[in-house]
DNA sequence: AACCTCACG
DNA sequence: ACGTACGTGAGGTTG
């Protein structure tokens, strides 16, 4: 049997828009919409299989029953140009999906589906209506049933009615429902309905009397007597309301159903629409098609030693030389090499060719030819096979399209094509599967079409990249930082940090003991034993069974955070035991035994330090994450105990006090605050001092407290409400001590507001040394989206330009360690931190090379201070 | 996979 | 009226 599936173009496309976070395409295109209502239609035609498929819209607005979109919260509002901007390219979608559009003039898209759905069911055919609007109920027969998507807690769920349910739901048949909605009237719809009825008397009145009609020809027996008196004064505005309500069913439409038959979404046109708007993960549906690409690659296989060796010589002549380690669990199989266009070499390691001769005839083409310029997609993985010097000829790619725009989640070789060369890939899971690659099948065509990907696209990619970097004036960004300070994160990777495995496991162990004791105290209060770790059940138990105070809810239930049970601890002793039973299996888990798992044969822990992530230009840390080592209580700062240097070694640790501060002071140029860092050390009780107007030593702890908040919170891009929340203040104090502060610091007030204003007229900010960080939520009608923009815009130049100083301060301190010829490495960066492990004969002068290249690495207008300390552990080095 | 919580700067 | 401080990564539960 046939089905028709009818779909409320607009309401869906309206749900989609609220549903998802805001998503914007590399030509500034907003495409949440798009992608939403194409993943409920996906869901839909998998659910149901419909044979016949139409989507109708409003042709325009506004028609006779204009519906008035209506935002999240239920406000009025004309559509934003977010959404607005997205309907044609929705329509266009559709096109190329051969799905039908049907619209007409003085019709809404309610009438049609209305008018089709009567066909489709004349036609004998199942009908389903898509909408997220419950006025479409009232079309609900035994064939033609009505799916509504709804949102709850983040989840969506969709309900469905058949005329039955609808009666079961509100006692009234769909087309009495339309009588019921005639009565009590609808806003979001202009209906007025007739004034003092709502939901419960509309329906006692139809319920009793089954339409508008009927109901006043017995309008005496009505009562209660206001409802009766409603009536009898708005008789004309109840007949209209209903009309008005009513959903044609007689559109002279010019459509033939058969012309609705439904074969696949995924034509080759839809799939040019898809990349289009990079739609990436819609793009897995076009399998067929997926493989297509713009151009073909080519790849040759070379295993022979001598043909090896007349390949590496004839690379002596080229200029641009792309090359790819592959590997297999971190053992190199092979290495593929692009220096033409779609053409690719691999050569497979063997018992001939092996890892050394491979890069020992690499190094030779580097180092004798003084032009060749070498590009990869991942340097930091090429350097574990190929030692490289950096003498400015190599071009990571990945680095370079992270520095022009650092918002997206991978810069893979798939990203680059379609961001640099225009063409669309399959990626490396599309093309391997999750699975890593399987030796044997190295001669497969997915493998063949991967290995050339590698090589050829960052080849392909490259002068596009370059000529960016220019255009953003980037260039000497990358080559004078992002460079050369790979070469130290991947120095810090191969050297690592070493641990004390025994000390760990006892730490472990104690935290262990620790949590039963917790644990047991925690069952014994409650009375019951649940799951601790659960926030749902811990909620309940808190909330419900012992019905403590204060509870507040998240999306999914009572929320259980540090702030609601710090609250709560003093008074209540299973809040307080929870609280360190959290500390105490945090520290375990995480940390005790997290880190346990990471430590090699040598005993040291090799981490990961990705380059490309962070949206300010900070380095961040993984697999583990050595850059969130406890710190903040005692309990958990014992575990920098187990990090300890290689025999006859010492650790030396330095940090910038202040950085961002007294960037900002540099940034904005407010000379009190630069003569308040010349002042002294302690910045927040000279902040104190001045914004209050009180002599430094009348300055007492809350003040300065109230200080320092002030000061995180100006660099964090402030808000009363923030400030109002950290200090526990109302926001009318916060907003005082903002002001007070900007009176005493006018020129931050200028440089914050500049930031802000440079930042919406270019779409992006800049730090000192040219980094920049796009911020599309600055023009977004959302107001809470764009006050989120209007903080990026004030923190990233900020928190930017101190990244870039550590990042200097890193490459001067490993190019000064060189020099000296030391033997103490750089192992650790903590974002304002770097710790050095230290041959006990170089102390002195390591301290030394920290505190001077630290304060050198940059000249702002106020210095920038470096703390230095010693240790045998990393515990005792802070 | 999404959410909550919490460790760091 | 809206409802959050900026930047990260990891472990646990839940659906």
């Amino acid at each position: 049997m046939s089905k028709l599936l009818l779909i409320d173009g607009h309401s869906i496309l309206n749900r989609a828009f609220y549903g998802l976070p805001d998503l914007t395409n590399s030509k500034g295109q907003h495409t949440n919409a798009v992608l939403g209502f194409i993943n409920i239609i996906l869901k839909v035609i998998e659910e149901e299989q419909p044979s016949h498929i139409a989507v109708a819209f409003d042709l325009h607005a506004p028609t006779f029953r204009h519906k008035m979109f209506v935002d999240y919260k239920g406000t009025r509002k004309g559509m934003p140009e977010e959404l607005r901007s997205q309907v044609p390219l929705m329509k266009e979608m559709l096109k190329a999906m051969n799905v039908t559009i049907v619209e007409m003039e003085g019709y809404e898209a309610d009438d049609i589906i209305g008018t089709l759905s009567v066909i489709g069911e004349k036609n004998g055919m199942e009908v389903v209506i898509l909408s997220g609007d419950r006025d479409l109920l009232q079309l609900a027969t035994q064939v033609v049933r009505i799916k509504l998507p709804k949102t709850k807690g983040g989840k969506t769920t969709v309900e469905e009615y058949y005329s039955t349910d609808v009666e079961a739901l509100y006692g009234v048949t769909p087309k009495e429902f339309i009588d019921m909605k005639g009565l009590m009237g609808d806003t979001s719809d202009n209906i007025p309905g007739v004034p003092g009825i709502g939901e419960k008397t509309a329906a006692k009145i139809i319920t009793q009397y089954h339409s508008i009609e009927d109901a006043y020809l017995h309008i005496d027996e009505i009562k209660p007597e206001k409802a009766k008196n409603n009536l009898r004064e708005n008789y004309e505005q109840a007949i209209m309301s209903k009309v008005l309500a009513t959903i044609k069913l007689d559109v002279p439409l010019d459509v033939n159903i058969n012309n609705l038959v439904f074969e696949s979404l995924f034509t080759d046109d839809a799939y040019e629409y898809v990349k289009n708007l990079e739609l990436k993960s819609l793009l897995k549906y076009f399998e067929g098609d997926v493989k297509k690409t713009a151009v073909s690659f080519y790849v040759e296989f070379i295993d022979e030693l001598d043909k090896v060796e007349l390949f590496f010589e004839n690379l002596k002549k080229v200029d641009k030389l792309c090359m790819y380690p592959v590997t297999q669990n971190r053992e190199l199989i092979g290495m593929s090499f692009s220096f033409e266009d779609s053409k690719a070499t691999f050569i497979p390691c063997n018992m001939f060719v092996t890892e050394e001769l491979l890069s020992s005839r690499i190094l030779e083409v580097y180092n004798n030819s003084v032009k060749v310029v070498i590009i990869t997609n991942d340097l930091k993985k090429l350097l574990k096979y190929i030692p490289f010097d950096n003498d400015g000829r190599i071009m990571d790619t990945s680095v370079a399209a992270y520095l022009i725009n650092p918002l997206k989640d991978s810069y893979d070789y798939d990203d680059l094509a379609r961001d640099y060369i225009g063409t669309t890939v399959p990626s490396k899971k599309e093309l391997l599967g999750k699975e890593s690659i399987n030796f044997m099948n190295i001669y497969e065509k997915n493998f063949s079409d991967y290995i050339a990907y590698v090589s050829c696209i960052p080849f392909m990619a490259y002068e596009k990249l370059m000529e960016e970097l220019e255009t953003y004036e980037m260039s000497s960004l990358y080559k004078e930082i992002e460079l050369p300070v790979l070469y130290v994160l991947d120095h810090m990777e191969k050297e690592g940090i070493k641990v004390d495995r025994n000390s760990l496991g006892e730490y472990g162990k104690m935290l262990g003991n620790k949590e039963d004791e917790y644990k047991g105290r925690i069952y014994e209060e409650a009375g019951r034993e649940f799951n601790i770790n659960s926030p749902k059940q811990l909620g309940e138990v808190l909330f419900d069974e012992l019905s403590l105070p204060g509870a507040k809810k998240t999306k999914t239930g009572y929320s259980t955070n540090v702030d609601v049970l710090n609250k709560l601890k003093n008074d209540y002793p299973i809040v307080s035991d929870v609280l360190e039973y959290r500390q105490v299996s945090k520290l375990k888990s995480t940390y005790a035994d997290g880190l346990a798992t990471f430590i090699s044969e040598d005993e040291r822990i090799h981490g990961t330090f990705n380059q490309t992530i962070t949206a300010t230009g900070r380095i961040s840390s993984t697999e583990p994450n050595l850059q969130n080592i406890p710190m903040r209580t005692e309990l958990g700062r014992s575990i920098r105990k187990v990090f300890i240097p290689k025999e006859g070694y010492v650790f030396v640790d330095a940090d910038y006090s202040q950085i961002e501060l007294r960037v900002l002071a540099h940034m904005s140029g407010d000379e009190k605050l630069i003569a308040a860092f010349n002042a002294g050390d302690d910045i927040h009780s000279i902040t104190a001092s001045q914004v209050f107007g009180v002599p430094l030593k009348e300055v007492d702890s809350l003040m300065r407290r109230n200080a320092k908040a002030v000061n995180f919170g100006i660099v964090y891009g402030i808000s009363a409400f923030g400030l109002s929340e950290d200090l526990n203040i109302t926001r009318k104090e916060a907003a005082e001590y903002i002001d007070s502060y900007f009176n005493t610091y006018p020129e931050v007030k200028k440089f914050i507001d500049d930031s802000v204003e440079t930042a919406k007229k270019s779409g992006m900010t800049r730090t000192m040394f040219g980094r920049i960080r796009q911020i599309p939520e600055l023009s977004s009608s959302n107001f809470m989206q764009r006050s989120f923009g209007e903080r990026i815009a004030m923190n990233s130049p900020i928190q930017g330009t101190a990244a870039d100083i550590i990042k200097i301060a890193m490459i001067r301190v490993s190019e000064r360690l060189k020099k000296e010829n030391c033997e103490s490495s750089l192992i650790l960066q903590i974002h304002d931190e770097l710790l050095i492990e230290t041959k006990e004969s170089e102390v002195e002068l390591v301290k030394t090379i920290l505190v001077e290249e630290m304060m050198k690495a940059a000249d702002l207008s106020v210095p920038l201070s470096v703390g230095v300390s010693v240790g045998a552990t990393w515990y005792e080095a802070k």
